[in-house]
DNA sequence: CTGTATCCGCGAGGATACTG
DNA sequence: CAGTATCCTCGCGGATACAG
């Protein structure tokens, strides 16, 4: 038995398991967000998704789709191979239209942002 | 040397450095939510900070307030011990304000969340 | 074409000790 | 009181192989 166990911080457990954790967390997958963008325009294919998302392994698209399924943001397949279809739930259309409001804010305020990261990379260097 | 090399995703590479994904990403730090509310009605000591957020550990406060204020949300201290204070800029009230957006969502459909996660484990175990 | 099963690297989160 | 430095663990993202 290892001294190092990890601890269920008291303070994260609850908060853990509020709607607003949930929902941050199924965005913070890496690919989430392009995986459901890939998704708004109708239902596609599994293989039409992997060439949309360009670079992402079989696996990590499969543990994506089932991650957003379980969510209740995506329908599709969960067994049987053969040509199958995912798509945006009415939840998930909801959300595609959040991300777009994150978005919009993020890119309101683009200028800040960079010049807040080279503010504090300058002060680091002057330590 | 590895044969297993972790590859850049074409796909990923240009996500990542977009606005959206920087907000997204300083928002699922496990902390991230509850330190930048923590702040919320004013500045705070470090220690302050470390009580009211209940089970973090001392460094990962440090990594956390760090990233934040690399990203432009809170003010403070790079250097010097004794008593300093962390508060949020405006971009970090800004972001809270948001924050409470994309909870207010989530707590609007609380029912669908819990719900899409019951019928996916019943059509798991059904299979 | 799609699902399942391994195996692996690495980075985030965490515990602990030392410094001024 | 707060910053830095290690060391550790665990889970995510990824590569690959095989089955229907």
């Amino acid at each position: 038995m290892s001294r190092y166990r990890k601890r269920v911080a008291p303070g994260i457990a609850s908060f853990a398991e509020t709607p607003l954790a949930r929902v941050l967390g199924t965005l913070s997958g890496r690919w989430s967000v392009l995986a459901l963008e890939a998704m708004h325009e109708g239902a596609r294919h599994f293989n039409e998704l992997q060439r949309r998302l360009d670079g992402i392994s079989h696996k990590v698209l499969v543990d994506t789709l089932r991650a957003l399924q379980r969510e209740g943001f995506v329908f599709g397949p969960l067994t049987s191979p053969g040509l199958s279809e995912y798509g945006l739930t009415l939840l998930g259309v909801d959300l595609v239209a959040l991300i777009g409001e994150i978005r919009a804010w993020s890119e309101d305020h683009r200028p800040e942002l960079v010049d807040a990261r080279d503010c504090f990379e300058e002060a680091r260097a002057a330590g």
